[in-house]
DNA sequence: GTACAACTTCAAGTAAACTTGAGGTCAAGC
DNA sequence: GCTTGACCTCAAGTTTACTTGAAGTTGTAC
């Protein structure tokens, strides 16, 4: 199997080196060996560097993501938990729906303050309802 | 119009009182005025704290978002931001269901490893092609 | 009119996720 | 076999978004 040195993922993943030696020190990536002191990561590397991008923006913490993908060795990540992040996410989703019908409203509507245009405030108070039991960022 | 003070806020926007001290100094948002030393809202703050947990779990910052709903004064935000914002919404609310369902896949799947399974691979280079043009949050 | 709980300020501390820089190593091409 | 550029390590610095704590102030209830 042809191993990549941490340039090529960089280049393929649109990351930096320096947060691959991170993640790699963080235990989030682990290179296939070494080249004299040189990391050689396998192609594969770029497809999980891909995940942990998708994790990152959904809002996990790389911990987070650690726990989701990460004890691939195990062959037994337990599946609740991740049940219960996907329903988490159905959420967000949710969430992010209403922000994108409040910015395309804003960027149309005429009235003189967000505030004072009821279909802004009734896309707000909706969310507020909804997105109790959601997760926030932190 | 009755004030509230700040427990109020904090308790209906479910946020403690030092974070909106802290959002009050860095002008995200703004106490009606004062009794005393003591911050007084008007009930929108509530609402308008609804608003920024939206963004906040969409990724965006405290300073993006004070740029999209901040500058309400002027009464022109500038709609061709605003627009793009919710483009790049869209494309990551299709990041995030890819998400929830490699989740939801590896949560059944019996491949002994998810590297391993064609289905999440496919997935996962579904969402690296496509995600691409997204933005990532730092 | 005094007690006190709830507010206030301001400086410093914290956590996550990196980046930067100094100083060292080494594989590959000439 | 030597140069050189790309890698390495390790410590320290950076940014964002807060929290914490000490020391002071004040509206409200008694």
């Amino acid at each position: 199997m042809k191993l990549l040195d941490i340039a090529e993922v960089s280049e393929k993943a649109g990351l930096p080196p320096s947060t691959l030696r991170y993640y790699d020190e963080i235990g989030l990536i682990t290179p296939a060996g070494r080249k004299g002191l040189r990391r050689q990561f396998t192609p594969d590397a770029v497809l999980q560097l891909a995940l942990i991008e998708m994790g990152k923006m959904a809002g996990f913490s790389l911990d987070e993501i650690a726990g989701m993908f990460g004890s691939d060795a195990k062959g037994d990540v337990p599946r609740e938990p991740l049940r219960r992040k996907a329903d988490e996410l159905d959420r967000q989703i949710r969430r992010m729906k209403t922000l994108r019908d409040l910015l395309r409203h804003v960027a149309e509507c005429p009235a003189p303050s967000h505030m004072e245009c009821p279909t802004f405030r009734r896309l707000v108070e909706l969310d507020a309802r909804h997105g109790r039991t959601a997760r926030s960022r932190n």
